[in-house]
DNA sequence: TTCGACACATAAGT
DNA sequence: CACTTATGTGTCGA
């Protein structure tokens, strides 16, 4: 049912050598795990965490949390099994197989919100265990060769930094003190005038006192700040419409919704204990929605045999995925991100889901602000109408079914699709090394991949890095209470008290 | 110095 | 309006 052919396409040397040069550069970005050390290469290195504690977590989860933040971390007693289920799954156990589990289990419950979110779960959660399967896999296969490009952040974030002057609570922080200042000093036109103006800013000035002392309010909206501008897509390994052959040209689409600000300087600066939003979505070029989905698309891979790398093969994207990467300025450390659930210390842990996705429109800020810790069923469904696209929905519209369709969307392996890939409470993990020297800061980068999913002749799945986007440099500061006290840039400590 | 764990506090959500 | 949540960050101790 979703097994796509395996084409051993013949190219034309052209194209052959136009995907060896672009399967050169197209894994580059993809960080080694850890403890990669024999220079085995892995695609991926988005796994479920195999040694999550759930006990206990489960109960408590089940009776307070909003499906929505059941999503990417609940487990509840039902995926629960399910998460039983697919770890238990035989290592070369297929793709195919996979999604047929998971329709199965779709069939069973596809009733109500919670279920809904359920799927989202489940099909992130089967996207990470596919790209897990598909990591054990790799470790015991010739592996395609990871060729580190050099970071040239420099010139192109001075320009985009340049280019977006943001008002950051800083400089409005200032411009208030700047006013605060000026109340006493204006012209006073008469008696009780100038004493109520006296009295606002004696209020005024011992409200910025308190503020220069508060801790910053962890719940306010304000800590939602547009971060920096992310680099032009930048490509890797050229995506082809199947129906013409026409080169097909990705555009990605981010931006940090919160956790980075900038400081006095022009760089950008996060906090390691605190969490950061991230939103991402792609388009591609010329291809409305209609005709995405009436389109199929392919790629080229730099295939092996017994080790032996064996030239480029063309391959059918299945469907495509966006995942989020970090990467720091000297040593690559692979996973350097973590997903906390909203009950933080409680909950458990993971690395970023991968998002299977299509095409979509990067949500304004505001709305990426108001989607966060909502429980409300409704308000739910509104933000998963942005975010997620429901094929379920589209078939009955069409009068389609998965058997019927024929197009790019029965690949994907749930029915809750996203449009835009929401990361949120994303932090470093703590073992990250912020300082370098005493004086330097190592900085990192955000990246987001748009990635082709393909099958193998094993109907293994694998993902292929077509184009990717990155941040500038990011300044993260550790936890070091110097870093608290002064030059702090979020909240509304004060900026007034100059330590 | 750094990290995990726990604690406190407070705006948002219901 | 009262209750619950989520999350920045203070702190302790290994």
């Amino acid at each position: 049912m979703l097994t796509i052919p395996s084409e051993e396409a013949s190219i034309t040397q052209d194209d052959a050598a136009a995907a060896v040069a672009a399967a050169n550069s197209a894994v580059a970005n993809i960080p080694q795990l850890k403890d990669d050390d024999n220079g085995t290469a892995h695609h991926l290195h988005h796994s479920y965490a195999p040694q999550h504690q759930h006990q206990g977590y489960d109960a408590l989860a089940a009776q307070n949390l909003a499906p929505q933040q059941h999503q990417q971390h609940q487990l509840d007693p039902q995926m629960q099994q399910h998460q039983q289920q697919l770890h238990n799954v035989p290592q070369r156990m297929t793709h195919q197989h996979h999604l047929q589990q998971h329709l199965a289990q779709f069939a069973q419950d596809h009733h109500n919100v919670q279920q809904h979110d359920r799927d989202h779960l489940l099909s992130q959660q089967l996207a990470q265990q596919h790209f897990q399967q598909q990591q054990q896999q790799q470790q015991q296969q010739p592996q395609l060769h990871h060729q580190q490009i050099p970071l040239q952040h420099q010139q192109n974030h001075q320009l985009s930094q340049q280019n977006h002057q943001v008002l950051t609570q800083q400089a409005l922080n200032q411009q208030h003190q700047v006013l605060n200042q000026q109340i006493p000093q204006q012209p006073h036109h008469s008696l009780s005038h100038s004493h109520h103006l006296e009295m606002l800013a004696q209020a005024n000035e011992s409200d910025l006192l308190e503020a220069a002392n508060r801790k910053v309010a962890p719940r306010s909206s304000d800590l939602f700040r547009v971060g920096p501008p992310f680099s032009e897509t930048r490509h890797h390994q050229d995506i082809y419409c199947k129906g013409n052959d026409m080169d097909v040209n990705p555009i990605l689409e981010a931006r940090i919704d919160r956790g980075f600000e900038v400081g006095e300087n022009g760089t950008w600066i996060g906090y390691k204990r605190n969490y950061f939003t991230l939103v991402s979505s792609f388009s591609l070029e010329n291809f409305d929605f209609d005709r995405f989905i009436s389109n199929k698309f392919y790629t080229y891979e730099k295939s092996s045999r017994n080790g032996e790398p064996a030239g480029e093969s063309k391959v059918e994207i299945s469907y495509f995925a966006v995942r989020l990467v970090a990467k720091c300025s000297d040593d690559d450390v692979s996973i350097s991100l973590i997903q906390h659930t909203a009950k933080r210390d409680k909950g458990p842990q993971f690395p970023p889901p991968i998002y299977p996705a299509v095409p979509g429109d990067l949500p304004d800020h505001e709305t990426v602000k108001a989607s966060c810790n909502k429980r409300n069923g409704g308000k739910i469904e509104n933000m998963n109408k942005v975010f997620y696209f429901d094929r379920g929905d589209y078939y009955r519209n069409v009068n389609l079914d998965t058997l019927k369709d024929n197009s790019i969307l029965k690949n994907y392996p749930s029915d809750s699709i996203a449009r835009v890939a929401r990361f949120e409470r994303i932090q470093f993990t703590s073992s990250i090394r912020v300082k370098q020297t005493a004086s330097n800061s190592r900085y990192f980068t955000l990246h987001v991949e748009l990635l082709g999913i393909i099958e193998d002749e094993d109907l293994q799945i694998q993902p292929i890095l077509l184009s990717s986007i990155e941040s500038p440099p990011l300044i993260v500061r550790g936890r070091s209470p110097s870093n608290y006290h002064k030059d702090r840039t979020s909240g509304y400590r004060g900026h007034i008290a100059q330590h």
